[in-house]
DNA sequence: TCCCAGGGTAGTC
DNA sequence: GACTACCATGGG
């Protein structure tokens, strides 16, 4: 079992936060999966336990990183709201996740909520995946591209994904034909990742900035949603309207610092909307 | 009924 | 390059 002091780990902020979607709470934790993987996170008595596979959890939760350190620059900042939206999402981590998952599901997560994003997941990888069994849970795990390639649009259509079926099933074709190589890119600087990313249909530059912090855990991105576009006007004073030119005006400003700093405000703007403001 | 959701594409100018 | 209609679906 893995074990971890809390001070900047809190698992139900850095699950519920808007990066991961196959999570669900279970007994005093959460059920967590990724990829084929899975494992049970609990918080209690100022210690995060995770029991799992040790080696691919440390990775995926993100253990290396000094989180103290990435949040003690946030909570410095000379924006209130960054301040207020550190203090309160302290406890946010990153996550290393499975590429290929994070491209489909980000895919999925284009003009949708959460909660429906979800739901189509599941319903992709209990149709697809395959059963497994972790400490006594049934999970089904997210398929790989060659088993979405066998599928077509209508079929990912019926299962809910809407005008975004076309695009899952083209990606799941250019991925199981060797065509685009997701592993290979991480030799790629950060521009050329998303440029590649881009390539693919059905991706633009918002889910190509998901997809390189999620999946790449570069933190030069800063991925504009219609979130962050209200944050950028109300706490920021911003008058651009491009995203493209907003997610530029959020990296220069923040960094390799970015990515954090837009976790710790998307979850802090989605929650609050509107409380507690200035 | 219209508006919105972790947007992208294709067409127009 | 910038601007816009349209794209499924479900919730408020």
């Amino acid at each position: 079992m893995i074990r971890v002091k809390d001070e900047f780990f809190n698992i139900k902020d850095t699950l519920e936060c808007g990066q991961i979607f196959r999570y669900k709470s279970i007994n005093d934790g959460f059920f967590v999966i990724s990829g084929d993987k899975a494992c049970f996170a609990r918080q209690r008595d100022g210690w995060v336990e995770i029991e799992g596979d040790e080696e691919y959890f440390s990775r995926f939760f993100d253990l290396e990183t000094d989180y103290g350190a990435v949040c003690r620059r946030a909570l410095n900042d000379s924006n209130q709201t960054v301040r207020f939206a550190a203090e309160y999402g302290k406890g946010i981590r990153i996550l290393r996740q499975d590429r290929e998952e994070t491209v489909f599901s980000f895919l999925i997560s284009q003009n949708n909520m959460i909660p429906r994003i979800k739901r189509i997941i599941e319903r992709i990888s209990a149709v697809l995946g395959e059963k497994k069994v972790f400490n006594g849970v049934e999970f089904y795990s997210f398929p790989k591209a060659y088993v979405l390639a066998a599928k077509d649009e209508e079929f990912f259509a019926s299962l809910g994904c809407g005008y975004r079926a076309g695009y899952i099933a083209s990606v799941a074709r250019d991925i199981e034909s060797g065509a685009f190589a997701l592993q290979k890119l991480n030799e790629e600087k950060t521009d050329d990742l998303k440029a590649k990313l881009i390539s693919l249909r059905g991706v633009g530059p918002k889910v190509a900035d998901c997809v390189a912090l999620f999946g790449y855990h570069r933190t030069d991105s800063f991925p504009v949603d219609t979130w962050v576009e209200k944050i950028y006007r109300e706490d920021f004073d911003g008058t651009l309207r491009d995203r493209k030119k907003i997610a530029s005006f959020f990296v220069e400003r923040f960094g390799e610092d970015s990515g954090y700093v837009q976790q710790y405000l998307f979850h802090y703007k989605r929650n609050f909307n509107g409380e507690r403001k200035k």
